[in-house]
DNA sequence: CTTAATCCTACCAATTAGGTCGGAAAACTT
DNA sequence: AAGTTTTCCGACCTAATTGGTAGGATTAAG
């Protein structure tokens, strides 16, 4: 497995706070019981969320959280490494920079072993491929999706062909 | 971590093989100790090499391993795939496919998590990162590298500019 | 002042990672 | 034939990580 349970869970998290229409606080109860998660488990994870600035949070009575952030402008690596600390392929790669890009320690000087060379690969792809995916996208995404099971959501004209 | 070391050391093991000029065997114990690798551990690894056709083995007093394929011909999916079972960036991710390409499990039918759409095009970027890299280009990027520290190993000339 | 929420820290059980051990079987050497 | 070197195979073992729970403190709304 390449990503823990705290990378999914953040996503779904984020995506949830993020089909909010207007930006009142959705409370972490309210998402654990639409996305059947546990409670006391978000916590932690949305916390690591906070820390890097991606949710604000009200608390009290109808508190609860909403995203700091256009979620046009906030792109998956940025979470990832919010959530899991840094997008390391292999253990020799040690934290270093913010960006989630890190280096293989058991190089040090000039000398690289051929296997930094493709875990290095490796690393470019994940860290390309969560770039170029936005939070916005991914509510889009879920908008859409849930609007292709449920035709008629609100105020929606042409319910047809929603024969099965 | 993305991988284990299972698939650090397996690829290690496999730039070994190749660096070799005959394909006259080369015993796990040499390897071990050149690597400075577990021998046991590595006795493991390899089996999952054998049983998908990259290494072949002989037994007995000068046996060992060699390659089995032509090392341009070896792209490091093929390698991972075998080394790790499969290239899933999530536990949700069930192993299907003989590519290491696999499915999202809580997504049944025409149904689409937001976050499955994401892993997806992660999971894409690692397999073409691993797709696009073959055993000979890891090979020469080891044997240049050896090259590069010391000069002249047997009937190089022009071991020019190597100062500091 | 009660209730609903965020916050925070410690604990905990199951799994996995990484590796060891002991020995069997095969092939080569003498 | 005996011994040595190797692959082969399966059980075991320890430490770390994962995924979670428990319990409470704090803050704000009604």
């Amino acid at each position: 497995m390449i990503f823990t349970t705290k990378a999914e869970y953040g996503v779904r998290l984020l995506v949830e706070l993020g089909r909010q229409p207007n930006d009142t606080p959705v409370s972490l109860k309210a998402i654990a019981e639409s996305e059947g998660l546990p409670l006391a488990y978000l916590e932690r994870i949305v916390a690591l969320l906070k820390r890097a600035e991606l949710v604000e949070s009200t608390r009290g009575a109808h508190g609860g959280y909403r995203l700091a952030r256009d979620p046009a402008s906030v792109t998956m690596d940025q979470v990832v490494v919010a959530l899991e600390g840094s997008v390391s392929p292999m253990s020799c790669f040690v934290d270093d920079s913010d960006d989630g890009r890190v280096l293989c320690s058991h190089v040090e000087d000039g000398e690289a072993c051929a296997t930094k060379f493709l875990w290095l690969r490796v690393q470019g792809g994940v860290i390309e491929a969560l770039r170029r995916t936005t939070l916005a996208e991914l509510v889009a995404f879920s908008l859409k999706q849930d609007e292709a099971q449920t035709p008629a959501p609100l105020g929606s004209a042409l319910p047809l062909h929603s024969a099965a």
